[in-house]
DNA sequence: GTTCATACCGAATAATTATTCGGTATCTCA
DNA sequence: TGAGATACCGAATAATTATTCGGTATGAAC
């Protein structure tokens, strides 16, 4: 198992929460498989811009951590389903949050962002 | 300026805030300035996990999005205070909501967080 | 004058995260 | 059989982010 070289504060809420979620793309997972897109491949649909393999990396991380569950079908269609936990689903109002939150200013925000850093 | 190579859809509202606050301390800097830890000095000693250099890349980048504001004092002591902005201010009932999350289940994670990536 | 705390910045490096590419395997349908 | 969709994984590389280190500058206090 990989070593983390740079050890952190695992007593502040906010490290934890931001170690969890804190990801490029585990933030859109998490809304995505609310919104029912629960298959890798309806995930990858969802969010497009995402390969992939990014997907399936932070999906086995979620999985790891009891964000989520792996439900699988060995039936064809050959899928897997992956559903979010209790704990994954008492994320889900953060996750509200910050897509509210971008929407309401990624109009003023987008020249800056775009420049940017 | 720096240009990044990836692009991203910045019409997704949770990119948007993931781009504007998805950096390993940028929620942690809301918070202590929330709290009254307005000047860097105060800050670092608030987060001392962060190197000063961290916190000064950090703060600028909030700085160049209008989500904190500088004040700077010529007089003695030299000294700076960064304060929220309304857009700044905006954004704390996410920062409280990630700290009472990871206040909430840091005992399940803190060992599978602490063994892997 | 020297030392200290303050704030800040540049540049090299390290650490982390994401991407690309190619591979395995299963089952369906033409 | 061969193509296509599914899911998944390993490894090299690229991109991004954070750290380390050393520097500038100011004024106070000794």
């Amino acid at each position: 198992m990989y070593e983390r070289k740079i050890k952190e504060d695992l007593d502040c809420g906010i490290v934890v929460a931001m170690r969890v979620f804190g990801a490029k793309w585990k933030p859109c997972i998490i809304d995505a498989i609310a919104k029912g897109f629960t298959r890798p491949s309806e995930i990858h649909r969802y969010i497009s811009e995402a390969t992939p393999r990014v997907l399936d990396m932070q999906l086995s991380e979620l999985l790891g951590l009891g964000v989520v569950v792996k439900e699988t079908t060995d039936s064809f269609p050959l899928c897997s389903d992956y559903r979010l936990t209790e704990l994954g689903r008492s994320f889900l109002p953060i996750v509200q949050q910050l897509d509210d939150w971008g929407n309401t200013y990624k109009h003023e925000l987008k020249d800056k962002l775009a420049e940017a850093v």
